[in-house]
This record gives C-alpha cells, sequence and structure tokens, in this order.
DNA sequence: GCAATTTTGGCAACCGGTTGACAAGAGCGG
DNA sequence: CCGCTCTTGTCAACCGGTTGCCAAAATTGC
C-alpha cells in the first residue's frame, strides 16, 4: 500500500533527481555495451593508452563519442585517490598582491588539466590549517601562499600530498619566492643616485617572513651603498597603515622611503600628499610588488615588481611536476624569481626647499 | 604463494600511495569496528540526524573522534551526487571587477560549508561554455558572472543543475544585477548640477548585456534631466582602450564622461592628462564599479559603485538556497543590488577656459 | 501481560570507475 | 603442424560511503 517510490514531478526532490538520470551520464557501461566489450576494457581504452588494440580502441571512442561519453571524476578518485585537482590558499582574497598569484596557478593548472580550488585563510593561521586539512582530503596537492601557519604544520601537510609554498622559506618543502635582493639593490642603488643619504624601510607585519627578508635585503644593501637605513613599524600592511605611518616616516628625516608593500607606499604617499609634500620632489617613495593598480597614481609608483604572476605559475608547475612523477630529481629546494625595480614617477632627484 | 599485495615502500609508486595508506584515513568501517556496530549505522549516524538513538550516536561520535575521522567527500559523492561543491566562473581574472565577485562568493561559500571552485573563460563564449560543461560534473551548481554564451546555452546549463547568472538576466533563470538606474541617475544629476549639457558614454564590448543596460540608464536619465547623451565606442574595456578612445572623446565637445568602466576611466583620464587636460576642471570623469585602486588616482575617481562583493554573496546565498531546497518560492528572477555614486574628485564644476 | 506500534540497527546492493590476475587468441620460429 | 611467447580482453574485487528493506528491540496502549 504504502508506496514510497512515486516521484510526484512536482516536488523539489524529482526535480533535483532529474539530472543525474536523465542524459548526459553515460557510463563505460553503457559504451561496453554499444560496443560490445567488457567495461574494464573501456576503461582501459580510455585511460591507458596503448593497452587494447587499436581496433577495438578506436570503436570504443567512437561509442563514447556518440553516447558524450565523461568520466565521473568521483567515480575515478574513489579508487585511484587521484581528483586531477589542486588547492592554492591565500590569506586574504582582498589583498590584491594575491590576484597574480591566483591567475597565474588558475592558468598552468587550466593548461596541464587541473582545476584550481580556492580557499581564504582570513590572515588566520588556525583558520589556514583548517583549510588546508580541509582541501587536502579532496586535493592532489596544495599550494601555500604568503602562510601564516608554523613550519611544522606545513611540513606536517608535506607529508600527506605534495605542498608547495610561496613566498617563505620551509626546510624539507618546496619554495617559489622572489629574490628580493636583486630589485632592492636596483632601488636602493637609483636612490643613492638621486642623492639620497638617509632612507626608511616600512616594515610589514613582524611575523612576516617576507618582511624579513625585505628588510635584510634593504640592510645590506644601503650598507653597500652608505646609506643610512632606518626602519619604522606599521600597523598593518594596507593604505590604511600607510597612510597611518606618514608621520613616523616624516619624523626619521628620512628623504625616501622604501615600503614592505605597494598598498603602505600607496596611502604614505597618499598622506604625504595630502599634507602638503611634494613626491618625488621632497620624498621619494618606492613601493614592492607592483600590484595592480601601482601605476593609477599620480606620480605614478616606483616599485620593486615580484613576478607574483610568474610564481603562482611557477608553484603550480612545480606541484602538477610532482603530482606527475616528473622532476623527482629536486623534490624539494627553492626556485627563486628575478625581482626588477620598475621606475615610475614616485622616486627621483631630491629639490633644496629653496628650489621648489 | 603468490603475494600480490607487496608495497616495496622503496618506489616511488608506494611513497605516492603512502598516504592513502598511512594515517588520517578512517572510514566508517574502522569506526564501525571500534563502536561495535554495523557501518551503515555509522554512516546514519554521522549524516542523518536523529536517525539512530541517542547513545549509539555518542559510541559512534566518540569512536569517529578517536580516529579523527573525516569523511572521503568522493566516497559521498558517488552515490549521492551531492558534492558541497560550487563554481563560480568568470570571464577573466585579471579583471579587477570579478576580484570582489569571487571574495563574496567564497565567502559566504565558506560560511555554509561549501567549497568554490574556479574557473577563467578567458572572455571566450566557447571556453565559457566548456569550463562550464566540466564544472557541471563535479559541483552541485553554478555561477557565471558576466557570462559570454547564448542564453540558450545558460538555459540549457540550468537544466541540469541551479545556475545564477550575474551582471545579466536570462529568462528562466535566477540572477543578481546591479539595478544601474539609481547610481546613473545620481551621476547624471550630479553632473548636471554641476553645469554640463553636453556628457558622453563610454561604451563596453558591444555583445556585454550590462553595458547595454548601462546606455539604456544613461540615456534616460540624461533624456529626464534635458542634458545632451553621446555615445563613444571604445575597443576593450580596459586602461588601454580608455587611452585610446581619449581622442574620440574629445571630439564629442562632451565636457563630462560617464564610462563603462572604472578601467575605462582611468585610462581616459591618464590619456587627457598626458594631454595637458585638467580634471575635472575642464572634463568631468566619472567611471562605474568602484573597484579596487579607484581611489589611487588623482584627482581619485569619482565611480557608480556595483556591490560587487554583495553580488557574488548573493548569488552564492541563492544558489546555496536553491540546493539545499530553501527558497523553493522564488526559484527564478531577479535579485537587484543598488547602485550609488560615490562622489570623489574626477568629477566637478566646469572652469571656464579663462579661469584656469 | 500481551498485542500493536514505533525505534533502531543490520544486511546487502549500489554509485562508476580501476586494476591485478588470468585465459583466450594472435603471431612466430622451427 | 606444434609449442612458445606476447598481446588483448574478461573476470572479479575493490575504493568508501548511502539507502531501501527488513527484523529485532523498545515503547506504548489497553
Amino acid at each position: 500500500m504504502t508506496e514510497p517510490k512515486i516521484h510526484s514531478p512536482a516536488t523539489p526532490e524529482a526535480a533535483k533527481k532529474q539530472p543525474r538520470d536523465g542524459k548526459g551520464n553515460a557510463t563505460i557501461y553503457d559504451i561496453a555495451k554499444v560496443a560490445g566489450v567488457n567495461p574494464s576494457t573501456v576503461s582501459r581504452a580510455l585511460s591507458k593508452p596503448g593497452r587494447v588494440s587499436a581496433k577495438t580502441q578506436k570503436l570504443i571512442q567512437d561509442a563514447a563519442a556518440e553516447l558524450n561519453y565523461q568520466v565521473n571524476p568521483f567515480a575515478r578518485a574513489l579508487p585511484t585517490g587521484r581528483t586531477n585537482t589542486f588547492g592554492l590558499i591565500v590569506a586574504d582574497i582582498t589583498n590584491p598582491t594575491f590576484f597574480d598569484i591566483i591567475r597565474g596557478a588558475q592558468t598552468t593548472g587550466t593548461l596541464r588539466d587541473y582545476t584550481l580550488v580556492l580557499a581564504e585563510s582570513a590572515e588566520s593561521a588556525a583558520t589556514e590549517l583548517t583549510a588546508a586539512r580541509r582541501m587536502m582530503a579532496t586535493a592532489d596537492g596544495l599550494i601555500l601562499a604568503s602562510p601564516r601557519m608554523d613550519d611544522d604544520d606545513i611540513r606536517a601537510l608535506a607529508r600527506d600530498k605534495p605542498v608547495v609554498v610561496i613566498n617563505r622559506e620551509v626546510e624539507g618543502v618546496p619554495s617559489v619566492i622572489p629574490d628580493v635582493r636583486k630589485g632592492i639593490g636596483e632601488a636602493v642603488r637609483s636612490l643613492a643616485a638621486n642623492g639620497h643619504k638617509r632612507i626608511a624601510f616600512v616594515a610589514g607585519p613582524a611575523q612576516s617572513w617576507m618582511s624579513a627578508r625585505r628588510w635584510e635585503g634593504f640592510e645590506s644593501a644601503c650598507e653597500w651603498s652608505r646609506l643610512e637605513a632606518v626602519r619604522v613599524e606599521s600597523t598593518k600592511p594596507t593604505v590604511d597603515g600607510g597612510r597611518q605611518v606618514a608621520r613616523d616616516v616624516l619624523s626619521t628625516g628620512a628623504t625616501a622611503v622604501l615600503a614592505y608593500n605597494d598598498l603602505l607606499a600607496i596611502g604614505l604617499m597618499q598622506e604625504l600628499q595630502a599634507g602638503g609634500m611634494a613626491v618625488p620632489d621632497q620624498i621619494s617613495i618606492v613601493g614592492f610588488d607592483d600590484i595592480f593598480g601601482a601605476d593609477f597614481t599620480t606620480p605614478p609608483l616606483t616599485t620593486v615588481r615580484s613576478p607574483l604572476g610568474e610564481c603562482g605559475a611557477g608553484a603550480a608547475a612545480r606541484l602538477l611536476d610532482l603530482l606527475q612523477g616528473k622532476g623527482n630529481a629536486e623534490p624539494e629546494g627553492t626556485l627563486q624569481m628575478e625581482t626588477e625595480l620598475v621606475l615610475r614617477g614616485s622616486s627621483g632627484r631630491l629639490l633644496a626647499a629653496g628650489q621648489r
């Protein structure tokens, strides 16, 4: 009497189920029937090139085309564990630094037939770890861009599946980082050539690995050029943070500034200009990263370009090599990307006060 | 005698397999063994609240916690077809318009325990369709941001699984669009109040649905304010495209411009300023979208803000409602988001040539 | 205290591929 | 023409959950 199987087509349930039963979901069993072979033969024909004879291969491919078959990724993933998917975790999707990284990773991923899954950690090490764990379950590998978590946590993840880190070096885990020395060297020499004697570095977050590297590079470049390097701390690496740090920068008496990133540089420039300072006539400003919009400012921002897109692409390539068994030769080690100075209008010669 | 199961740990194969066999992959069978119940009971306890008694529930949950079990998403997806995943396809990851959309979608997705999968169509309708098809196989639903493909293609996709469209209206498919009228009305009235008589609209791509809407809104707002509206075509909706169109804009004799998007506006402003024009003294420029960086320019760009983040979030919420069976009341129809004028420095009163 | 009813847990089939083992068939030399 | 090797297709088990059906157990009513 009870008839639990009735699908009254009006219910949302029925509507939801429809697609799966409908068309477009041919299985290897359907193909096998059409081609008159065994399902496993179909499986081999479709994924192990050369394992079946040329003529059954063709037979099967035709049948597959006719039914417009596509593999069910889950069915494939279940026994193999491979998903043709990789994860990318960024600290903050809002932060333009990551845009290019995402794009680079996405592009090379697609090129090599991998799908990108994106997650955000909201700048929290805990959230980041959670997200990473979750991704590990579904993705074949993971890219961590500027991770906030411990080295140990990263290594633990890397023990499960291939992991590539961007913007940080972790012992035993392959990484892709921009080599800041060249770019910073160019920036500092350029400032020195323009007559600056004391230049300030506006630091990023205290726990940022990258900020530490940039400060190191800055210090040694200044030493080399016999300039006085002073360090100013910022509250947060954003436009707003740049605004807030303007007063501190001025009080150092520096005539040029290298900021930890472009956002800080832009905020700083805005605030200084609002206070009547002329850029670059009274103070030179150099940013870092060459993010989208760095050339929207007036004057356009001089900046040390990090090849973010290439970092993303490089990390993806690295990861995919690992996944596909290539590049076993050097499973770890650091891939250094070159940085370079992009000279625009916000840096230049200091004009004496009288010359204004 | 034959021992086919031997894993020689030295081979890369073994290394690859390791993670799956290692720790961290407890199954419901393991839990069942520990808790002394049947696997199916475990399955029920974990996914059908209330289906098993409170005390076995607890028993099972403890066992699960102890083994730190996590479901294998593929195993779950295989019989059910549900993946707790949704796709987002954008035309161009480079385009900052989409950044906020991505972020909005990602955020609400994560909040509701769904994972975002991102794809890019490279502005090509064909690529877009391919990507969409591929996603359909793995995702529970799809968000199309500013899709380039035919209405028919979109409807075809929507027949398979829930689809939500952003920045376009497609009969029979739910969509989220910014209602441009309010924002454009404010912009045009503001320009009118500043004494402008003839204003130009720099159009976007010819096939863009959104560009057509913006032009319509512009025309009718101009009519309402008794201003003369002229239309200028652009080659591409980028900073570069904006530069290229500067000459055409000037030749219309318009004293104010509304651009299809901020990139065009920024390029236009750069080129005009490079040619010696003062903004806004000689020409007012208004952009569209309020993208990241719109306030980096000098003067900062006046723009009609599209609530892109909210569009992304709204579309995700809509889609997830659909997936979770909520909101059946209005499975289709358009969700309109309000636009508003963000008045910054690039628009204002026209100064007579003599007043310069 | 017993029958009727509702809970609760177990069994087994299934989702759609993959893969090791094996046997039938093809190709070959002698 | 026979026996050998190599290729090619089939069988069956498996990945890890989900779910319909049924029966045992617990609860309820009288």
